[in-house]
DNA sequence: GGATATCTGTCCATTTTCGGACATATTTGT
DNA sequence: ACAAATATGTCCGAAAATGGACAGATATCC
């Protein structure tokens, strides 16, 4: 059974560069740009969901809450990614909530309009299908990442990601303020949990928080070895 | 915190029926249909990633294998599904293996050749991109799944997925074969546990296997229930 | 129809995780 | 600058999950 360690997602995509305001713009398509202030709701699990959005600047976490009130991010997204396109294959409500981890301004498509483009403009439907692929691939990613591997690993994986190491662009030591609760949530486990995990990499020198979190490349250790 | 349980995803997408055979034919795509016996891989991890599938008959499994030799199932796929996708996103390499649990018929489409498509034919691109969207919806639902709920709900869930419960068409009530030991790589979790729950279903009248594995709608009530 | 391989049932010692509590920082609003 | 709200560090008993092992039951292949 034992084959070949799965290949890195380094292997992945690369997209060109694209601008969908301005895109948009020529393309006389109907939207508006709509800012919001950090923690604010963009949209509330359960609401009806009949607008895709595109994030220009910002960030947005996305997230769950269970029966019992448990809450999971499912997904934290920056400028360039879509959300909420759940309504496109039909879905009508929310089945999750979006939330502004930053000020954020974001271009708010109809879903129907959003339709429209995607039929008559090839350029913006190679975009959102090859934002789909990728993001298929990442989540399916995250959820191996919950079948095989321990807290711990799921941990400094998450870590990694949020830094961004791995991307072409700046490999930004220094994370945007997350906290451990959080950090929990996006893992599926309890703070304290977090907390002892982050103190041990605190302790081997795999990331620093005397000003700001800086994640050293060394974190990568956790997650390569058994 | 404690908001509303999350929508059902009952709510979610009726995708009219598509022929993909029959539409590619007239759409004079260069594809052939390969037909592959039970148990054959028609992919491996690793393997070069230069064509998309799409499911005429049969099953398909989607697996990772960890460096560790573990195993862990990503997707079970039936007549309609595409796999095999990421290529189009730019991914030169398998990232699992693709293997048949039933006789199975594919359609196998150049990766260039899908691209072309995707731009000629609405009709195409829209079933792909709805069908993107919806595997999306249904990775996600895995995910947060895996970050919410325990063993036991876990295994309960895709007993009922597997036999199709909350699906407009025969609601099926005896599954296809599986063994512990792949119920276990599609939980994440190991074959005793596996065992142990099926053992307590089974005492408890959720599900009967004296001719076949028979899964009742009262194993609803482990998923809902606290 | 018998050998072989694969699944199932059952156990158990060890490890991991939960979930909650409580005190101490640290941030934020006004 | 102070009060209120959040976040962090630490601890612990109880619960869940792991990762074997091993025997018996079923399929599967010549």
């Amino acid at each position: 059974m034992p084959r070949s360690a799965p290949p890195r997602r380094d292997e992945t995509t690369k997209q060109a560069a694209f601008d969908a305001q301005t895109f948009l713009d020529s393309a006389g398509v109907a939207r508006k740009v709509v800012e919001f202030p950090t923690k604010t709701a963009i949209f509330a699990q359960g609401d009806a969901a009949e607008h895709v959005m595109y994030i220009q600047q910002g960030g947005v976490k996305l997230s769950v809450v269970n029966e019992t009130g448990k809450e999971a991010v499912v997904a934290v997204l920056r400028p360039g990614d879509f959300f909420g396109e759940g309504c496109i294959a039909g879905q009508r409500l929310r089945m999750g909530s979006a939330t502004c981890t930053a000020p954020t301004t974001v271009l708010v498509i109809d879903k129907s309009e959003m339709i429209r483009v995607l039929h008559a403009e090839h350029a913006f439907s190679d975009r959102f299908i090859t934002y789909m692929l990728t993001r298929n691939i990442r989540i399916e990613e995250d959820l191996i990442d919950q079948l095989f591997n321990s807290t711990e690993k799921r941990l400094a994986r998450t870590l990694l990601l949020l830094a961004r190491y791995g991307k072409k662009d700046e490999p930004q030591r220094i994370l945007p303020k997350v906290s451990q609760e959080t950090l929990a949530e996006m893992i599926g486990t309890t703070r304290s949990r977090v907390n002892l995990f982050m103190n041990k990499f605190k302790k081997l020198g795999f990331i620093d928080n005397t000003d700001g979190l800086e994640i050293n490349s060394s974190l990568l250790s956790v997650v390569l070895h058994d």
